[in-house]
DNA sequence: AATGAATGAGAGTTCATTCAT
DNA sequence: AATGAATGAACTCTCATTCAT
């Protein structure tokens, strides 16, 4: 018993900060950025305002942390799909179903994503965690194009840096726009695909 | 005194309201629309508070002030280059390179477009006026990928909705990360073409 | 009319000001500097918390300006009563009636006065404005010491620098701690200047 | 357990509370009296706040604490140095240079002596250690003054209450203005000699 | 004896808005 | 049309204290 206590203690305070970073998620969704409000997060959480400073000092800290849990469940989604040595299509294609799928799955996360985003560029600390994890997302992209066109199953005239822009960029516009819509979604998927395939190669 | 110039006056009202929406634009760039203040906007335009608030009762109106202002300017520009009957692949072009102008002319149109956007899905005296302008630029992607298609000049396994959400959700996206840097965009816009483009015509 | 009020307006904004300091000053007697809060301040004064920021926009410059009034008040007092070309005994002696006057009909500006003298170790604002006028009331004492011992009024050994400090220190010491007990206060007084007098004067 | 070391555990109890005491003197000395927070002593004790009140249960009772120390310590002094049947004159040298001893030895036993002055007069609890302490000190030099104007050192109109008040509240004040300036010191200290001298003796 | 976590009460400050003139 | 003054409501943050373990 004892032996648990310490880890249990330890784990406690930190589900508390857990709880605190999802409501204060959950309150970014519903009310923006700018809505945002300690007490409103402290009332979701069931706990007295000053708890909440207790465990997380400022509303800047507060940002950081909700920053920090975007990244480590990227992290962990990532973790979970290694894929190597596939033609780039297939890749693109997975790269593109698992965007599908979070956004089924969760999304709150990429409601939230791209809410940091824009808050990036005024907050540095949002900007350290948020910026670094959408340059990845975007050189992911790149290695895939890149990868095609070496293997001449995508254009051989395809820019791979440019192209990765593109599809980014349409990916996180969606996000923001209309994330249920599913059926749009794959209609823009398969476009995204077809732009890019090599017309020599999609004939035979 | 009254009676002298009452036309003079009821116009300087209007000039009053078009300075408000000016130093709002002016500083809905440089502190983001979180950090907007009436007093602040008050005070770059060199009145009392008070006095900005007979102009314009709330800050919603204020808000909605803003996005008319925009809406106005981005119909001027419109009005500007009117354009039919050219062949689509020209029509592309040149809608491209407009974007391209406007980020070097008019680049705080573009950051506040893009902070209103992110603001329409919770303001709806917003919505009520940016997403019809946002609905409307789509549109006009949506009729040059579709005619481009007929006209045997675009793929015809062509999308014309899908391609469009892609190259504006994108172009979007640059906006808001990166407008200064116009050789990507134009690496973007090319590969953009390289796209849509009938591989059948291009080897001709 | 028209000429009388805008004079009225600055004026009604500084009388809010000068009932601001008043209160303050009763407060910081009643409660001590760290007592102070503002929101007991606008409440005596009979007005909104907020509306005390509008007139005095932080805590700090509240702390300055009740400094500034007890300045004032001094400034006021040595108006009252210029002195020059009399005896330096004479010039003691009313020195120290006019400190028993103080201590009679304004007790509180001399508590007050203690009051910042503490503070003014710890607060540069407050140092600013009490220091200059401690060393000036010491400075008059340094005069008339050594204007005493010229005349040979006071001893020829009195060193009127140190003298002066003695004096102040003990003066002030008595104010803070009983500063209705004028009976002591004459005793003290009359023991200063035994203290100082020259001996082969008082015998004649 | 409890019975292994009774002793000890008592007795790290009360270490536990000089080093509470030692922490907070401290802390007075570097942010003054209304900067004083319970936390930060804790800290610097390296316990927890609540082990602290645990020890200590309010923050009155922590200030009783210090005022305390500051009694004992004085009494340890004075117990240091007995002197009676010495000349008057000699025993007043002698409390001056205990005074300047002290002020070189344990500068922060007196900065801390003055802050609780102040605040004896609203709190009864710091009043109850901290005035009798002062009067005490008082009546020392009284009795000073009193066997020297008998034995007719010091000048026959010298009135011992008054004159022990002036040196006291000199002494005082010197403290909490520039306790580091010694050679300011020295004088007001020769001056005081001056003061009260016979001057029938100090011819011969 | 000790501690992590929690809390009520309150601090100074800010902001959009209103009112009297 | 304009303004100085006022305000309610809310904000983030702090502090001494308490509770469960």
């Amino acid at each position: 018993m004892s032996q648990d206590q310490p880890a249990a203690r330890r784990e406690s305070s930190e589900e508390r900060r857990q709880a605190i970073a999802v409501a204060a998620r959950q309150l970014i969704i519903e009310k923006g950025f700018e809505g945002l409000r300690t007490r409103d997060i402290a009332e979701r959480v069931g706990i007295n305002i000053a708890t909440l400073h207790y465990h997380v000092p400022t509303k800047e800290a507060l940002i950081g942390l909700v920053a920090e849990t975007i990244r480590d469940q990227f992290a962990a989604q990532g973790r979970r799909r290694p894929r190597r040595h596939l033609p780039a299509m297939r890749q693109l294609e997975m790269e593109l179903e698992d965007f599908r799928e979070t956004i089924q799955e969760t999304p709150d996360l990429v409601v939230v994503f791209v809410e940091m985003l824009d808050r990036a560029r005024r907050n540095k600390q949002v900007d350290d965690v948020i910026t670094p994890l959408h340059t990845y997302w975007n050189s992911q992209f790149e290695v895939i194009f890149a990868a095609g066109v070496s293997e001449g199953a995508f254009r051989p005239n395809l820019n791979p840096i440019a192209q990765a822009r593109i599809v980014t960029g349409a990916l996180g516009d969606f996000w923001g726009r209309s994330p249920q819509d599913l059926a749009a979604f794959d209609e823009m998927a398969a476009e995204i695909v077809r732009g890019v395939v090599n017309p020599a190669m999609a004939q035979g």
